[in-house]
DNA sequence: TAGATTGTTAATCGATTAACAATC
DNA sequence: TAGATTGTTAATCGATTAACAATC
């Protein structure tokens, strides 16, 4: 498939084909009326608008069994993501690796970023020490933060904020679960 | 703290106080004028409302890197769920258990289902199988799915379905950090 | 009674949808 | 030329904010 309209767009996506058009319409001039869109041209645009032409360059700070399924997770790779460097606080397990990665001590936080030029730092701690972790982080210079702890974040505003709060889609989920019901 | 304010809680949540008044109003009246909103009441009424008096049961279809580190996630508990089942389709891991459950063949689901009175499907498995997983857990008669594969499910509309695909959070963020750049 | 604060109605704002000129 | 489809302006709809009567 060279090419695809709004409509065939808006079909695929659950969204109206004028939604489509502004939307897009917002960022350029990407689509050629009377035609459609070009595939390939919209997806190297949306990649761009997105700024995935960047090789973002992850640390995950919290060794536990999310931040260890993180690390290994296989679908980073296909957005341009990699993960470059490990930290937890637990010294059992620091200086060992996962992945290939390998696990310094919190307290290296500030050298490690600047060596391996961490763009991205993700938390993976429990929520009562995530504010500490998000602090260290922005110290050490990240440009943006990932965080997986069920708790509200300060952080400069600068450093663009990302929570990945797994309550919230279960609390959805069960809400829904109990309207269906009546 | 015994009351609190639509202010306050405005202040806490970065939402207006005039927005919380409204929302918690759609549910009914539970404040009381001229005094605020009894926290404990609160508490419990949006517990009620969420459908998180219900003690939700959890099967993870899939016991991967994330679906372990699911089975393992201790925050559930808090909300009142709980991981009942474990499927995978792996020889080498059926019958083993993952923090005390077990890992059941995904042939088998509907037994399982049924046994452990399951009422909400996880699915970590790779994009390509997470449909016919979907299949599977809706023959079932799970009552809700809650999907971390990177691909849109179709589902009847009477199973709430909440997507928990990563890519759309890093996504967010990678555009941020472009964004902030300029 | 004066001050505080809710629930709700009215006013404003922004986002979605409709319509259509431009154009392939 | 007729048909298809975009980008954009105008119309509609819904959600947020402002205002205020009710009341503790």
């Amino acid at each position: 498939m060279q090419i695809i309209s709004s409509d065939e767009l808006g079909r695929r996506l659950d969204i109206t084909p004028e939604q489509i058009r502004k939307d897009l319409a917002t960022f350029g001039q990407f689509g050629r009326k009377g035609i459609g869109y070009d595939v390939r041209e919209l997806k190297e645009k949306i990649s761009n608008i997105l700024g995935l032409q960047n090789k973002w360059r992850l640390a995950i700070v919290g060794v536990g069994h999310l931040g260890g399924a993180l690390a290994n997770y296989v679908n980073f790779a296909s957005l341009g993501f990699s993960v470059v460097a490990l930290f937890d606080n637990n010294k059992k397990i620091i200086g060992s690796e996962v992945n290939g990665i390998k696990i310094h001590a919190v307290s290296r936080m500030k050298k490690i970023v600047a060596e391996k030029s961490v763009d991205i730092g993700v938390i993976t701690v429990p929520a009562d020490e995530a504010q500490s972790v998000a602090d260290f982080l922005v110290a050490a210079g990240v440009k943006g933060i990932w965080n997986f702890a069920p708790t509200k974040l300060s952080v400069p505003p600068t450093v663009p904020l990302v929570n990945e709060d797994l309550s919230v889609g279960l609390s959805a989920l069960s809400y829904h679960m109990s309207q269906d019901k009546e």
